[in-house]
RNA sequence: CGAGGUGUGGCUCAGUUUGGUAGAGCGCUACGUUCGGGACGUAGAAGCCGCAGGUUCGAAUCCUGUCACCUCGACCA
């Protein structure tokens, strides 16, 4: 199409209101305007872009079997208290009357319309796996919408979800999911995004991941492992924070003076009853038989389950008694203070000394006979990660923490939803069985400005040839002149019939109008017909990152254009 | 929901302290001169100064309330 047909307006100004570089590109480019908090419409270019990035996530869904579906935004509130999820959830959920005042819900996710969709389907083990996808809006009543596209409150998400018989089946096909995932992102232009291990929160279940794309301006933090590329987001990343021994034994003195504490006064400074002060896990390492011990407060069960993730191996809890400090190795009182854990290791039976644990301002507990040397000994802080920090996983101090935004996740639901929808199958047995569940989310429109924000320069964004709005921008410099005009023309007809997508800008305006308009398109090949090129009977190609430039003659243009257009799709 | 900040043509902002006819640049319209990185001249159009009360002869400006947005938190399939 031609440019000066294109609706939407580009200009110079940055939006003062714009804090991230994808914002204010996409409100300076014609890409998006505001309407009201968290809720924007879409120009052209951007709907294009994002009916791209839908294109590849079709082909990707459809070639690991998922059939494409579509469910309603506006859903009774009936089937959200079934799965319980009507009272669970707050206000992001947006609930409203009909006419006839019955309660209903804007959809925020599809989990409860997915099993809705199927649950009569799906009555024998005979018709599992499947996979059922929509690409769909979505409605979450944010509490603080930001960023332009990154974070809204009605968005284009694609929402997937699988049907299994048995655990090891959900699994391969979340691995399969995983791996379509990679592919979606590397033909989104965006292989730097990484999948890390998240939390799975309200949505329930155990293993999930999130593709992240790692940029300064992202909301979450990402710890990342150099050495063995472990990753994992900060809300549940196990972390091991090693203090020196010097650091600990200053800080330690502070608190108590460095001899021995009964376990009564130990626990009397933690404020807790003898009786449940404390339970040691204790586990058994693969090699040379020696021990870790791990010491939990009493009350720390959650971090029994990041525990056994960490450390891949049976955990024995135990209150902890004089009896099983000597079991494992040490002699006398333990205690934890809260987010505390300590590690140490055998290497250390059959000394005198006990344990210390430490967070970052206290360090709460004592039995260190703190004139010994204990070389052996590990001090380590589970409760946070850090920079520089310990890798849980290699234990190699080889952590990075990283920002970044989520662009799309994977969770093994289990039968959450099935149970709680009464959703069964009858099994080759003729038992009834609850199916297992996985859903697969990608933001579309988030994924847009995610793109954008990892690669733009300061004159706008730098669209990837799969996502771009089109594929070349033809720039005819001074159009009032009669050979470039119809050079350009007739260029923009050839390329057109090759089935490429052309935006033509044959305004007769400056130059650096022209080529400032251009960057804000953000087009990958821009080919520019000028009176100084035709002098030379030749059009100049000019990519978009500005790494390649080429002269090409009037005759020779347009293959050379299409070649360099086939090739770049292809990444 | 807590803390701070901002609301003035489409955009970026000045004017508010000390009340006195609504301003600039960009953009937009017309004509002319320019023409390879956001050119220039001339002439125009466009604003109930977020909204509602109040004080005053007179309010963008002072007072009260309210709404919206931004930032940092809290929250977040």
């Amino acid at each position: 199409m031609k440019l000066k047909n294109l609706v939407g307006d580009r200009f110079k100004n940055r939006p003062s209101d714009c804090q991230i570089d994808s914002h204010a590109i996409m409100i300076r480019g014609g890409y998006i305007k505001y309407m009201a908090n968290g809720i924007f419409s879409s120009y052209t270019p951007v709907k294009r872009i994002t009916r791209k990035i839908e294109q590849i996530i079709r082909e990707e869904m459809d070639a690991i079997d998922g059939q494409e579906v579509q469910f309603p935004v506006v859903m009774p509130a009936g089937i959200w208290e079934e799965s319980g999820r009507y009272e669970s959830i707050g206000s992001e959920l947006l609930r409203f009357r009909d006419r006839n005042g019955s309660p209903m819900v804007l959809g925020m996710t599809h989990e409860e319309a997915s099993v809705h969709l199927v649950r009569e389907y799906a009555q024998s083990y005979t018709k599992y796996p499947f996979m059922i996808y929509q690409i769909q809006t979505k409605f979450r009543d944010e509490a603080r919408p930001r960023g332009g596209l990154i974070r809204v409150r009605e968005f284009t998400m694609k929402d997937a979800y699988s049907f299994h018989t048995s655990q090891e089946d959900l699994e391969e096909y979340y691995e399969k999911c995983h791996k379509a995932y990679e592919r979606i992102f590397r033909r989104c232009g965006v292989p730097e995004v990484v999948s890390v291990k998240s939390d799975s929160g309200m949505m329930g279940g155990s293993v999930s991941h999130e593709f992240m794309l790692l940029t300064p301006v992202g909301e979450d933090s990402i710890a990342i492992c150099s050495e063995c590329g472990y990753s994992a987001n900060m809300e549940a990343s196990e972390s091991i924070v090693e203090n020196t021994r010097d650091e600990f034994s200053q800080s330690l003195e502070k608190v108590f003076t460095p001899n021995i504490h009964t376990i009564e006064e130990v626990c009397d400074f933690l404020k807790t009853p003898v009786e449940k002060s404390c339970k040691a896990v204790v586990y058994q390492k693969n090699e040379d038989d020696s021990y870790v011990t791990v010491f939990l407060r009493g009350d720390m069960d959650v971090n029994e389950t990041k525990l056994r993730n960490l450390i891949g191996a049976e955990i024995h809890p135990a209150v902890i008694t004089e009896e099983s400090c000597l079991h494992a190795g040490f002699i006398g009182p333990v205690g934890i203070s809260e987010n505390t854990m300590v590690l140490f290791d055998s290497s250390l039976k059959n000394t005198n000394n006990l344990s210390c644990g430490a967070n970052e301002d206290e360090y709460h507990f004592t039995g260190l006979d703190l004139s010994r040397d204990v070389p052996n000994a590990e001090y380590h802080d589970l409760a946070k990660i850090k920079d520089g920090g310990i890798c849980p996983c290699c234990r190699k101090k080889s952590i990075s923490v990283s920002r970044g935004i989520e662009v799309g996740n994977i969770f093994q639901l289990g039968t959450k939803y099935t149970k709680a929808m009464g959703m069964t199958y009858l099994d080759s047995e003729g038992n009834s069985q609850y199916p297992i569940m996985g859903c697969y989310g990608i933001g579309v429109g988030r994924l847009s400005a995610s793109v954008c924000e990892a690669h733009h320069d300061d004159y706008g964004p730098i669209w990837p040839m799969p996502i771009a709005p089109w594929q070349v921008h033809i720039c005819a410099v001074r159009s009032d002149n009669e050979q470039v005009r119809a050079t350009a023309d007739n260029l923009y007809k050839t390329l057109t019939d090759m089935g490429i997508e052309v935006i033509y800008d044959d305004r007769e305006v400056s130059a650096g109008v022209m080529f400032a308009d251009a960057d804000l398109l953000g087009v990958p090949l821009r080919v520019i017909v000028s009176p100084r090129n035709l002098k030379d009977n030749c059009c100049e190609l000019v990519s978009r990152d500005k790494t390649f430039s080429d002269k090409k003659s009037v005759g020779e243009v347009a293959n050379a254009v299409a070649e360099y257009v086939k090739e770049k799709m292809n990444i």
